[in-house]
DNA sequence: GTCGGACCTCAAGCACGCTTTAGGTCAAGA
DNA sequence: TCTTGACCTAAAGCGTGCTTGAGGTCCGAC
């Protein structure tokens, strides 16, 4: 008896995903399970792994997009192998690195503002609005990592 | 002459924001102005502080309401000392400080998980949802640090 | 006095990541 | 055969953090 694909139920049993989301990834792209005669979403083993990840890199503060981006370097036309999967786990080991990065330099700042005053004098040109930081024309930007363009 | 208060657009020039979002803030409790004759806002010039902190703690990921939890510790009735400050931003610091601690264990086990082949192969009980994991009822949760209560 | 810009309120809309609801279908067991 | 539970679709709702739009007011300059 042939493999015939296991059920959103048991997808939503085994990762711990309620079925909701489970059908929503598919409507995102991240999954496509095919249908069996009935109508009914059937899955492949390897999409556990799939949802996993999912999970994991959202856990992980990916958004959707930026995890489907990732998961369609996966080969489309045979099961992702242990290489496959340790390339794109890479990406994000490397994208958590940068977050890390990103998080202690603004408490090492944050540290220093404390230390100085910052956050409560109006001498401090990294938080008061005034003076140079105005003069871009905003707000406790330097703090912030100046990134004007952002957003 | 006395000081009349600064307007919302003088707020948003200094401060960077949109007119919109400080109506937000105002109305998620996080600043509050008085009016004047004409029913316009005024803010005081503690008040650029007291947003570009929002805007800080925004970028540390924060949310409005947790913002909104430490402003509230600020005193009411008189102008928010270095002091005050201080003891806010110390707050912070320690909890961005478990979140560095946090994304560096994550980023620990996924290095593992890459080195042992766990992100693609069956035998890894880490990130396969059936056996130990799935006995608990749920996916990758061992990876993921196991919160059940969250969310 | 009247123009125009800055301001006002209230309601709706948007993106993200889902859940909930409503109304129906499929399929296995008694 | 009938029941029951798992499944289906489509649309609406929710929380967060805003923006946009409509329609109106205030006030300083000409």
């Amino acid at each position: 008896m042939p493999f015939e694909g296991l059920s959103i139920g048991d997808i939503a049993a085994r990762t711990g995903l309620a079925v909701s989301a489970i059908r929503y990834y598919e409507d995102e792209g991240l999954v496509t399970p095919w249908r069996n005669a009935g109508g009914r979403r059937r899955y492949q083993r390897s999409d556990l792994r799939r949802l996993s990840f999912v999970m994991v890199a959202q856990r992980f503060g990916f958004t959707l997009a930026q995890i489907r981006a990732e998961l369609d370097r996966l080969p489309r036309h045979r099961a992702p192998t242990k290489a496959d999967w340790a390339r794109i786990s890479g990406t994000f080991r490397d994208q958590l690195n940068d977050r890390i990065a990103e998080l202690e330099r603004m408490r090492d700042t944050l540290d220093g503002c404390i230390g100085c005053g910052c956050l409560s004098l109006d001498v401090c040109k990294l938080y008061n609005p005034d003076d140079a930081a105005a003069a871009r024309g905003a707000g406790p930007r330097y703090l912030l990592g100046d990134r004007p363009a952002a957003k």
